[in-house]
RNA sequence: GCGGGCGUGGUGGAAUGGUAGACACACAGGACUUAAAAUCCUGAGGGGGUAUCCCCGUGCGGGUUCGAGUCCCGCCGCCCGCACCA
């Protein structure tokens, strides 16, 4: 080794010094109109909480190693930064700290840039906005007056979770156990008037663009589809039996079961429907039957075991195809409203929930599909239904069809017939996904922009008077929507009439600020939401990475924005984003002291001792029980603040161990000892190109360009130029753990090149082998880069290349060092590797046969006799069968 | 209940149907050192032989194949999503 003392890299030096060149040089800022191919990768942005966590450094660095990698690539790559920042936790915070949310917000988000400009990120600076700045949320506003003209947008009465204390509303998840999470309030179900967005009028069309997005996760597909629920059903019509109860003349069902007609037993009407609300009025018993069920309904997900309960109503339907019988009517806790029709008939035989139904009330089972091995003399229901396949019998016209054709013969009848005028069967497609409700009764969101007239109803705000800024001058201490308690903001004159009017007090949900962010990072400054060529040229992304825990609602209201941003002329695509990738969580183990306190990691010394591992308290030096491993959370303590090791380690080091290891979409444990072994390795990349160095220095003179060939070396070069392949796939792949693992082998050659054994050796051919090392070790720094780009720089300079390694483009592997002129192939014996042959490429087959007879393993096992079988995989593998 | 995924050394994980365990972490031994850290070298799936050989081995049981971690069938276990959707 040459002597040549070299000081340990010190990110806390270099990395501020390249992160300040770049921010200089605007390395990465990118122009709309730069002629290049264009790459557009996002990854989700935050919500500007006030610290980043370490999930947001594994996310963000899987970007950035994609965009830094395009770049290399020669594209023109768009990679920006936004804050998704309107939103409860700031109104939370507020209250809490007596700090107005706007406040709150923009100190988080100055404190969350910071702490990611520390990470060495690629990003376009310039394009950054928050969606609570006053020229997103006014571009979102002209957004929503659009979609109102379009006929996008509705104001129907919806059912809302309402805190009575807190005086908002709360999403689904904000309920527990019936009560609020805050107030702890039983929360109340309200009617109230509320602003919706029609997805549901696409479901179709969102359904259908699933099949073409094959850079998605098969996963997040499969629940989309889920969610929007197609399925294809009757909507029939059943008469009631001539009752004393005027107005009402039919029942109308839906069903995806027109087949089990015959097996019909009874009709279920949900508590909500409006025929069983006028029945409770001459009804107190089922009048306290639904009053009952609302109340559970509050306490949510403990009705998975609900029982199956029903109420009579005293009213029969006539049988549809079993002429003369009736079918008793009763209101069922189980049938929802916003289902279907909110009514269904009952086929005990071939539904479970009717089945048990029917065992409660003693209704009868009509089994009337046959499963096509059972004998009908001995077909019995006993605590199952039976859903599977088979022919229809009991069932008069439809006696022997399959149960496809049962459906068609059966939709095809009532078709033909009608009640009321009205065709009694219609053929109709159900969707389960729901109109999108906005509307939030809080302060600190997109205020929207509509005026309420006592004349002229729901008005527009003019363009003219957009935006609808939101007061500053508001109490921080009143809970419920600061808007509605202002005393001057709500009122104004209506612009059409004149006459005094009211603000619509609501907010925008901030999904919605996140359906189009993606798109106004496009032209982010356009006096419109998006400059359509601008959006159009980006648009879709081309790779966008995130959390799985948004693969329904963020992605699926993004599409549906994408579709309505075409029809009101904002954009050309109907799909955001061509690729997705999921990404795993950060985990870490979990500490419990005696008193089952939860324990930081930073308090606990981990021993291992033998096999054992032992944990002991810090502070007070008793023993600590270790965990499972749970997702990074404060309640749980066992959070790794990413400032403290970027303070430590360097960002270089903390974005090589999120890249390490594990698949970039499973979970990933942090580990000490993971980050230790990252950042001992970037000392190990520093410490060969100074050995590098010292090589050169002792060799200086100019290398003779036939060097280049000598076949000693020619091995080393082959490593050098495989990695420099395989680590440009993995990366396009993101399979970055492979590359990482590419990387290793690359260093783990170029470290014996390096060496001074191999110096000694090579006297003769130093040229060679200065080549050989100089180009491996410019390599290695270029495939680094993307991953370690201040180490990167770093290296770059100390090597005496010029400009950065930013932006140097990626490196050409020559496909000739791709290919070895021999290849060892193994040798099998009935399927068991039994040794080995050297065979030149391609070799011809008696040459293989050759070989391989005479192996020692193989004549041995022949005894004489010719092998049965031999079956020669070129180059790959060569297997002899006895 | 329905849908999806996963199961490989002490650990994270590699492996177009073709040498299972790449690469890393942890561990053990050695070198250097007064010592430690750092660094470098070596070893290692399990068992036997201890020579370079043999047997077993990718959750379990079958199957297809010259050949299965990989494909098919049936189980077991874990994780995720949805969940009274007619």
């Amino acid at each position: 080794m040459t002597a040549r003392s070299v000081e340990r890299y010190n990110p806390r030096v270099e990395e501020p010094r390249w992160q300040k060149l770049w921010e200089e040089r605007q390395s990465f800022v990118v122009r709309n109109d730069d002629p290049r191919e264009r790459y557009y990768v996002l990854e989700m942005f935050p919500y500007p909480s006030g610290r980043i966590h370490m999930g947001h450094v594994r996310n963000y660095t899987m970007g950035d190693v994609l965009a830094r990698y395009m770049r290399a690539r020669g594209k023109n790559v768009l990679h920006p930064m936004g804050w998704d920042a309107f939103g409860l936790p700031a109104e939370n915070a507020a209250m809490q700290n007596k700090v107005p949310a706007r406040d709150w917000t923009y100190a988080n988000i100055a404190a969350m840039r910071k702490q990611l400009k520390a990470i060495g990120l690629s990003i376009d600076w310039t394009r950054e906005f928050a969606t609570c700045d006053v020229d997103y949320y006014h571009q979102q506003q002209k957004l929503f007056l659009d979609f109102l003209e379009a006929g996008l947008v509705t104001r129907k009465k919806s059912k809302v979770n309402w805190d009575p204390v807190d005086m908002t509303v709360l999403a689904n998840e904000q309920v527990i156990d019936g009560r609020a999470w805050r107030s702890g309030a039983p929360v109340e179900q309200r009617e109230l008037t509320q602003w919706f967005l029609r997805i549901s009028d696409y479901s179709e069309e969102l359904l259908a663009g699933l099949d073409g997005l094959d850079g998605w996760p098969e996963k997040v597909r499969i629940m989309q589809r889920n969610w929007i629920g197609k399925s294809e059903g009757l909507r029939l019509l059943f008469e009631l039996v001539a009752d004393a109860y005027a107005g009402q003349q039919n029942i109308e069902v839906f069903t995806t079961r027109p087949d089990t007609i015959f097996g019909a037993s009874f009709i279920a009407l949900s508590p909500d429907h409006p025929l069983a609300e006028r029945l409770a009025a001459r009804d107190e018993e089922l009048a306290e039957f639904i009053a009952e069920f609302r109340r559970q309904g509050t306490a949510t997900e403990t009705l998975e075991k609900a029982e199956k309960l029903g109420h009579f109503s005293g009213l029969h339907v006539k049988h549809p195809v079993r002429d003369g019988e009736v079918l008793p009517v009763y209101i069922a806790n189980f049938v929802l409203m916003d289902y279907g029709t909110g009514a269904i008939f009952g086929c005990p035989a071939h539904d479970q929930r009717d089945l048990e139904f029917a065992r409660r009330y003693g209704l009868p089972v009509i089994p009337v599909v046959l499963p096509d091995s059972a004998d009908p003399r001995h077909f019995e229901i006993a605590g199952e239904a039976y859903t599977g396949p088979g022919s229809i019998y009991h069932s008069g016209f439809l006696d022997g069809l399959p149960i496809e054709a049962a459906k068609r013969a059966v939709a095809t009848h009532f078709g033909a017939r009608t009640v009321d005028n009205r065709p009694q069967g219609v053929v109709e497609v159900n969707y389960r996904l729901r109109d999108w409700g906005i509307s939030r009764q809080r302060y600190w969101g997109c205020p929207i922009p509509v005026i309420h007239c006592e004349v002229c109803g729901t008005v527009p705000v003019p363009q003219k008077d957009l935006p609808v800024k939101l007061p500053e001058d508001i109490p921080v201490d009143k809970p419920g929507n600061a808007l509605d308690h202002h005393p001057t903001w709500k009122h104004v004159v209506c612009p059409q009439c004149s006459r005094a009017a009211q603000r619509e007090t609501d907010t925008m949900d901030t999904f919605v600020d996140s359906s189009w962010y993606f798109a106004r990072f496009t032209a982010p400054d356009a006096e419109t939401p998006t400059d359509p060529a601008a959006a159009n040229a980006w648009l879709p992304v081309d790779q966008y990475i995130g959390g799985v825990e948004h693969a329904i609602l963020h992605l699926l209201y993004s599409r549906f924005f994408a579709r309505a941003m075409k029809k009101t002329g904002h954009l050309a695509v109907e799909e955001p984003f061509k690729g997705l990738f999921t990404q795993g969580m950060v985990t870490h183990e979990t500490y419990r002291a005696r008193n089952g306190d939860w324990l930081a990691p930073e308090e606990v010394v981990v021993e291992t001792v033998g096999e054992a591992r032992r944990a002991r308290h810090v502070a007070t030096g008793h023993p600590v029980a270790v965990g499972s491993i749970e997702k990074m959370s404060k309640s749980r303590k066992n959070v790794v603040d990413p400032d403290e090791i970027v303070a430590t380690y360097g960002a270089d080091t903390a974005r090589w161990f999120m890249l390490s290891d594990s698949p970039p979409e499973r979970d990933v444990q942090w580990t000490e000892a993971g980050i230790e072994g990252a950042s001992r390795f970037l000392q190990r990349i520093w410490k060969l190109v100074n050995d590098a160095i010292g090589v050169f220095e002792q060799f200086p003179a100019p290398i003779p360009a036939a060097a280049l060939v000598d076949e000693a070396f020619a091995e080393y070069r082959k490593v050098t130029h495989r990695a420099v392949a395989r680590v440009a796939e993995d990366i396009e792949g993101l399979r970055f753990n492979r590359a990482v693992a590419q990387i290793y082998e690359l260093t783990n050659s170029l470290a014996r090149l390096a060496s001074e054994e191999t110096l000694q050796t090579s006297v003769s051919g130093a040229g060679a082998h200065i080549s050989a090392l100089r180009e491996g070790v410019e390599r290695l720094i270029q495939l680094i880069a993307p991953m370690m780009p201040h180490l990167a720089e770093s290296c770059w300079s100390a090597l005496g290349m010029k400009g950065l390694v930013a932006d140097a483009p990626w490196p050409e592997a020559d496909p000739a060092l791709l290919i070895d002129s021999t290849v060892v192939v193994p040798v099998q014996i009935n399927g068991k590797r039994r040794g080995e042959v050297v065979l030149p490429i391609g070799a011809p087959r008696e040459l293989v046969e050759k070989e391989v007879l005479s192996l020692e393993a193989v004549s041995r096992m022949l005894a004489g006799n010719a092998p049965k079988k031999l079956i020669i995989v070129p180059d790959r593998i060569v297997n002899v069968v006895i």
